[in-house]
RNA sequence: GGAGGGGUUCCCGAGCGGUCAAAGGGGGCAGACUGUAAAUCUGUUGGCUCAGCCUUCGAAGGUUCGAAUCCUUCCCCCUCCA
């Protein structure tokens, strides 16, 4: 095993904050291996990049030795962590909870060691809970503590709605620590008061306070605001190679380096050292491509990575067509079918309206050619490759 | 329980009987420029069988030739007092 200042170190490695580090080393020094707890929201089956930073954590404390607890919040669900956007979600069935916990673990065992990993669920001990239980767990706290959470002092402060039942998010989320006795809890820095919670309600019934550790947000692929599949500036990491590779390629150049020190497994001293290279005059998008490559890699494979890239290359140097792309037949009553009514039919465009406008903006091209005229049929029996904006494409043959 | 303020298109926010699919900003999308970067500039931003039509301004009714705008009831939010 490694030793504790070796575990400290990696530990510490891209995290925000780890409180405390002390009661840590102790926690280690027991010598068996730790309960690392983690939560995760049952409504979000996708899985982005951006998750992979805790998850990526996780992995790190498994090759430790330590015992990794992937909770699902099927319970705190139900309430939705407070953002100020959502009252009380519907509770999911039973059958929805499985099949999400499903799609949840069959991508994060991509990352985490699958023998390593208990996969538990709060309602587990949640929906057993009586009225009078809930009265108890919510005598524990005051209105003044919870206000002191960022989000329900800001929503305070700016007349915004806060719902009673909210409050018991952070309560339960802090429950679930007592019930699962977990030695240390990772969570976002958005995290914090819930995981500080944990602490206090282990102190609460009399068992020693989990270890926090917040790893930082990735931002999304704006480089504003979080990576969130509702943005819809995020990477999957179910995506196909080229997706994953061109959305990289189309972050900035400073965002680049948030994603690189996240998500990058190469070598901090690697790292500086490209900052160096780039400061020196080197071209950030060699750095990017490189990045990208290792990105794709890990999810698709060294193979994956060098056809996305080669891709890449000819699409959008060489401005050339790619060789994957959706193909659809579409039916023609008449003699043929009208291209906005095409453009919509194959997905490159939301709706007829927004396929006339592109059509109006010089966005459509249709076999390389860009066209403007809106009146123009697709034969029956053509079969033309029709592009909208840069990255839409689609092979689409009229019957 | 009492008094007051408010709910507008993805978000913020103007409009307060016709000229309103609704100002302005943000965000998004497209075009130019590029390294599919950023910044900048331009256009666009409800839907459809698209010079026309249909649906939208918390919900339902009503007044009117005509309502986001007026009236009634209801729902929701905020503030102050209790």
């Amino acid at each position: 095993m490694t030793t504790i200042d070796g575990q400290i170190e990696i530990i510490r490695r891209g995290c925000d904050e780890l409180l405390r580090e002390p009661e840590l080393r102790e926690k280690l020094a027991l010598g068996r291996p730790l309960r690392v707890k983690a939560g995760f929201d049952p409504t979000a089956p996708d899985l982005h990049i951006g998750h992979t930073v805790l998850i990526n954590k996780l992995r790190q404390f498994q090759e430790l030795g330590h015992h990794v607890l992937f909770l699902i919040g099927d319970f705190t669900g139900m309430i939705g962590d407070p953002t100020g956007k959502n009252a009380t979600r519907p509770p999911l069935t039973r059958e929805e909870v499985a099949r999400n916990a499903q799609t949840y673990t069959e991508q994060v065992f991509r990352i985490l060691d699958r023998s390593r990993t208990e996969v538990v669920f709060n309602s587990t001990w949640m929906d057993p809970m009586s009225a009078v239980d809930m009265i108890k767990l919510a005598s524990t706290h005051t209105v003044a503590r919870m206000l002191e959470r960022d989000d329900f002092s800001k929503r305070y402060r700016g007349n915004q709605p806060i719902a009673i039942h909210e409050f018991m998010y952070p309560l339960v989320q802090g429950y679930d620590s007592v019930a699962l006795k977990a030695d240390i809890e990772l969570g976002g820095t958005d995290q914090k008061f819930n995981l500080l919670m944990g602490r206090e309600l282990q102190k609460h019934h009399g068992q020693p306070a989990q270890c926090i550790l917040t790893m930082p947000l990735l931002e999304g692929l704006d480089g504003i605001n979080k990576m969130s599949k509702s943005l819809g500036n995020y990477v999957g990491i179910q995506e196909a190679p080229n997706e994953i590779f061109g959305k990289l390629m189309s972050i900035s150049d400073e965002l680049m380096w948030r994603y690189i020190e996240l998500l990058s497994f190469e070598p901090l001293a690697t790292i500086r050292q490209w900052r160096e290279e780039v400061k020196a005059g080197r071209n950030p998008r060699d750095i990017k491509v490189g990045f990208a490559q290792e990105i794709v890699a890990r999810f698709h494979g060294a193979d994956a990575a060098t056809a996305a890239l080669a891709d890449f290359e000819a699409r959008f140097r060489r401005d050339e067509i790619p060789a994957d792309m959706p193909e659809f037949t579409l039916k023609s009553d008449g003699e043929g079918l009208q291209i906005a009514a095409v453009l919509k039919q194959a997905g490159l465009t939301p709706s007829t309206s927004d396929a006339l406008r592109m059509l109006a903006q010089g966005g459509v091209k249709m076999d390389g050619e860009k066209i403007t005229d809106k009146t123009l049929q697709i034969a029956r029996g053509a079969s033309v490759v029709l592009q909208v904006g840069k990255r839409k494409f689609a092979r689409v043959t009229v019957s």
